[in-house]
DNA sequence: ACCTGAACACCGTTCAAGT
DNA sequence: ACCTGAACACCGTTCAAGT
């Protein structure tokens, strides 16, 4: 017999990683364990101690992994600043959007890990040769890395880490406590619920959050 | 002897909340345990189950409380619309900044609980009146409530939930960290190591974030 | 170098029972 | 109405031991 599928993830820090990202993509951050990812990969929980040092550790490389499949190197720097700018922070999101329960996971190595600090390196360098000074700098740069997590976090109908009948359930039990609000009281609020809760363009709605960030950045820099 | 001060907590659902929003303020949001809370009250941990469904539901009302917290009758409907925007969100980052832990409780509760969609309706109002359509309004109503919480979270020099020493030491050695990289790879990050780790004025920190964010909403609306 | 067995100190939660 | 006792199915982690 050849070698088993299964020989490609036997066990090494790697596949620990990816499997527990898959996890966490599937069915939600807390139901990535170090017991759960001893039983995936047919072995005991103690094994997993081999390849990370503990759970934190683990958590961490995953933000790590995240941030490390962004590549800058098609970043065009004789573009304007803010185009830059926007670029980077649109980079981000699609590294993001993937693994949305593993926001706050990236967000945490943003200035700790190689590639985080890659990208904070090339936003802050955008931003100082615009012309910010270094406290506005720094600043701007970590609302524009934060705002990348928080238009993922924010996304209209997201419910992340669910089967899709479960996001269904929890979708129409949002509609149905928003129709319940006394229509005299919340007006704007009943008049915005699908708007709340289903997207029918994100990229739209990821463009438009980015542009929002970007023009303000112009504004305060020009403002002086 | 006269009634005693522990009968002020004595078990409620008020009480739980209250104390479950000190030990996260203390000692982060993972020692918010419903044992832990039985210690607390002298009480078996069974006993919580009285006054909280389950832990979810306990997390839920702290996030509720927090949002509790905010009046808004004090805003002044008869100024621009981007300044009441402004002032919802520095209602917002003041309500949330004695819990930083517990942030990402408020967040998921600023649609759902009574408290939130009142701040939700308020800042859907301005909007709606400003000019801008429900879509947008959508967009920048979340994206301006997500940045409070945003802005708490990315405070630079925070790290909530721990004692004062180990704050020393974790904001010491990421800034060994960055010391430690190569100037001439990353000389940017290392001219903001001060800017990022320490802030001499939080007022302005918040003022400016939330400055860029609503500079951005109204060129966006003048844009169309 | 890599994995297991046994054990420890924690979790949240249910359910029947007490007062 | 409010709390307890006993029990269950989970966690992360250590450490000595196996191959």
């Amino acid at each position: 017999m050849a070698k088993r599928a299964v020989a490609a993830d036997s066990l090494s820090r790697e596949a620990v990683v990816d499997r527990a990202l898959e996890i966490a993509d599937a069915e939600g951050l807390e139901a990535v364990t170090i017991r759960r990812l001893g039983v995936e990969f047919g072995v005991t929980p103690m094994a997993l101690y081999w390849h990370v040092k503990n759970k934190d550790e683990l958590l961490e490389a995953m933000g790590d992994r995240i941030l490390a499949s962004i590549t800058l190197d098609d970043l065009d720097a004789s573009a304007p600043w803010h185009e830059q700018l926007g670029a980077i922070i649109h980079k981000l999101v699609n590294a993001l959007r993937p693994h949305p329960t593993c926001t706050m996971l990236a967000a945490r190595r943003i200035v700790a890990s190689e590639a985080g600090i890659e990208v904070s390196e090339r936003a802050f360098a955008v931003l100082r040769e615009a012309g910010f000074s270094v406290r506005d700098t720094a600043s701007i740069a970590t609302q524009a890395l934060q705002t990348a997590m928080m238009l993922i976090t924010a996304e209209p109908g997201a419910e992340p880490g669910v089967t899709p009948e479960e996001r269904e359930r929890r979708l129409a039990e949002k509609r149905r406590n928003i129709e319940r609000l006394p229509a005299d009281r919340y007006p704007r609020v009943r008049e915005m619920v699908d708007a709340l809760l289903d997207c029918d363009d994100l990229q739209e709605y990821y463009d438009y959050g980015i542009a929002v960030f970007v023009a303000g950045a112009r504004t305060l820099l020009a403002a002086g």
